[in-house]
DNA sequence: AAAGTGATCATG
DNA sequence: ATGATCACTTTG
């Protein structure tokens, strides 16, 4: 296991993503207990150009992390209740994230967050030195899927249309089936 | 299917 | 200041 340097961050957004699959994200909690999730899902944003970014609308109090060099935490507020953790990608001045949607046992964007503690408080939290939150990676690249990204009905059709979400497929435990 | 929840951003 | 809109989850 080898923590992702900014070397892997400042990469295009949607190679960072499909790369995010099957990495570790960490969490060290102030009591000491580092708690430890795969990733399995996540969805590329990818700057003021794409009408489904959050940047779309230019950089504001919000946004402005989105603008770092890649390898910092965006974490904002959905709906009033739920956490949700990006890592900003690609150079400084390039406003892209991947949104990470799914881990093992905690599927869903907000439960992740939940289950692992992570709130706001860590909102622009450097992912490369952090002692509380960070990701690791073992070198495995698990097969996964594309599809387009879920609740952006905002954003315009040909970017609802892209298929920047990506999701490791699924292993059957024990059995195989095949088609007839 | 619809509520619940509060930050955020565009209006005025 | 006010109001619509949300990278969602849970409940019925």
């Amino acid at each position: 296991m080898r923590r992702l340097t900014e070397e892997d961050y400042r990469r295009d957004v949607v190679t960072v993503a499909k790369a995010l699959l099957g990495a570790t994200l960490c969490r060290r909690l102030d009591d000491g207990t580092v708690l430890r999730a795969r990733i399995t899902e996540t969805e590329a944003y990818c700057g003021e150009e794409d009408t489904a970014c959050h940047a779309h609308k230019g950089r504001t109090q919000r946004t402005d992390v989105m603008y770092a060099p890649g390898g910092c935490a965006y974490i904002y507020l959905c709906y009033g209740m739920h956490e949700m953790l990006n890592v900003v990608t690609g150079p400084a001045e390039r406003p892209e994230a991947v949104l990470i949607r799914g881990v093992e046992s905690a599927e869903g964007p907000g439960r992740l967050t939940k289950a692992l503690q992570i709130s706001r408080a860590l909102n622009r939290e450097d992912l490369v030195e952090s002692d509380r939150l960070w990701i690791e990676t073992d070198g495995s690249r698990p097969k996964f899927a594309s599809a387009p990204r879920i609740g952006i009905g905002y954003a315009s059709k040909r970017d609802q249309s892209r298929k920047w979400r990506f999701v490791v497929c699924k292993t059957s435990g024990r059995f195989f089936r095949h088609k007839p």
